[in-house]
Parts: C-alpha cells; sequence; structure tokens
DNA sequence: TATATACTGCACCGATTGGGTATACTTTGT
DNA sequence: ACAAAGTATACCCAATCGGTGCAGTATATA
C-alpha cells in the first residue's frame, strides 16, 4: 500500500514551481537537476501535470512550466490523482464485477473501506501547496 | 494507491471466522468454498494471520482455524499489516536512503505524507471484526 | 499402526505494473 | 533556418501480484 515514485516526483515538481514568482516559466531540464529527477521521467509526469489541468506547459526557446493556477487551489489529491488515477484501496469498490462475492453494497467491508477511502481522500485534499512550506 | 487481493481475502476469511461461535474451527477449504477464495492461495494467506497472531491454526484430521483473539481486538489494520506489511505511502518515509533528496525529515512533503499515514492507520485501526458486522 | 485429512514450506510461473529510456516529431524565439 | 524547448508513442527490464505445484508434517480415527 503505497503512492508510486512518479507522485512523489510530482509532489515535488509541484512544490518547486508553487515557489516561485507566479508565472515564472521553468525548463524540465532545471527542475530535473534541482529535484532530482529523471528527465525523461520527469517530462512525462508534467504532461499528466498538464492533462490534468494542474501545470501548463510551453514549447519552444524560452519554454517550459509554470503552476496553471494558484498554489493554494492544488491539493496533494489533485496531483496523486493526476499521475496515478483515482485512490481505489479495493477492486470491488470501483468496479463491482471484479467482486467475486458480488455485493459490494451489502457487505460490511466493503462499507469500511468505501469510508476509510473517503477519510484519506479527504486528508489528502486537506494539503494544498500554498500552506505546505508554511510549518 | 490500493490494498492487494490478499488482503482483501483476509479481510473476508477473518470476517467470517468472526461471525462463528468462539473457539470453532473451520477448515480452509470450507472457508474458500463460501468465500469464493482460491484455496492453495486462501492456505497462504492464512499462515500469514497465523503468523500475526491473528487466526490460529490446527493440523490433522478434524484440524482448521479459529481466530487466536476476541474479534474485538482484531482491526482492519491488523489484518492489512499481516498480509501487506507496514502502510508505507511513500519510499523515503521508511528508508531515508531511497530518498534522493536525503531531506525526510524536513520536506514539508514528507512531513505531510508522514501525517496522512498516520491518519490512515488510525482510521484502518478503528474498525475492529466485532462492530463490523454492526451496521 | 495405517491411513486419510488437514495444515506447512518453498519454489515456481505467467501477467501486470513500476520506473525509466529511445526515437521521432512539433512548436517557437531569434 | 536552426536551436531550444515540449510532445507522442513505443519500448524495455525488474519487481510485484495473484496463484499453483510439490513434497512434507501433524493428528484423529479405524
Amino acid at each position: 500500500m503505497k503512492l508510486n515514485q512518479a507522485t512523489d516526483y510530482a509532489f515535488r515538481a509541484v512544490y518547486y514551481l508553487a515557489g516561485l514568482p507566479k508565472g515564472q516559466l521553468v525548463e524540465a531540464k532545471l527542475i530535473a537537476e534541482i529535484e532530482k529527477i529523471p528527465l525523461r521521467f520527469l517530462l512525462k509526469i508534467l504532461r499528466s501535470l498538464a492533462a490534468a489541468g494542474i501545470v501548463e506547459s510551453y514549447r519552444g526557446v524560452s519554454g517550459g512550466y509554470t503552476l496553471a493556477k494558484e498554489p493554494r487551489e492544488i491539493t496533494m489529491k489533485d496531483v496523486v490523482e493526476a499521475v496515478e488515477g483515482p485512490i481505489e484501496l479495493n477492486r470491488c469498490l470501483t468496479d463491482p464485477g471484479e467482486c467475486n462475492k458480488n455485493h459490494t453494497a451489502h457487505c460490511p467491508l466493503h462499507q469500511a473501506l468505501f469510508s476509510i477511502r473517503q477519510t484519506l481522500n479527504k486528508e489528502l485534499a486537506s494539503y494544498n501547496f500554498a500552506d505546505l512550506g508554511k510549518n
């Protein structure tokens, strides 16, 4: 039960961008160096973040990346979901066909897992990238 | 970010055992049939649960499994940890050598993840197998 | 005391996912 | 036109997942 490495890299990249003056462009290469992330892998992650509307990308000579919204409007949950999709906890929860007991709705175990997932999502959503630094 | 299938099976097996009269032995074969779990895989999972002190096993002719403690004393967290080890969320949290920025302690991201993990663990620990049925 | 029944331990296996790279291409400022 | 950026797709190797095979051990009962 863990988040993957790409998500951790994404946290760092977004956190880095959040620390810059609003709208400032930074090339992936620089982020990769500072945050010690393999460049090509970072580029891939940044595309997911762009697709999710978390960062904006600009091509060409002085292109690069910048946040697509205020740091305060970006939560850890947003980043997790951008990179690895929504949290599932258990196959059955999202795809009833996967539950070989077919009782997603009635089973107390599934009810508990559902509730735990909600708590986890809320917790992740409670951290935004403006407040993260201020501890 | 999800629990694995073995953990889900373990939840069901423990939940099933928790619904029986205290101390009653049940063969794995029966649990497998009722809960629709591949027998050999279930046996493997039950060994993990036994090693963790959640179930007791008895060999030989009328052998089988029973809970090693009161359902109330067994939480979903216990079962998760028995089957797939402690929740990590992020490599760096457990093994600082894995963090290629080497700042587990100072990094606000890691602090947040640490706190989120705590919340998750508490949440999992708040569900015990005596109360699960009573909703 | 032989035997069938139930659990144990370890090794293996195919499929999927994770972490990352290669190659070829497109956009854009100078 | 060309160099510096990002884009798109496909691929690669290793680890993990979900499960099976096989050989062994304990034990109640005939």
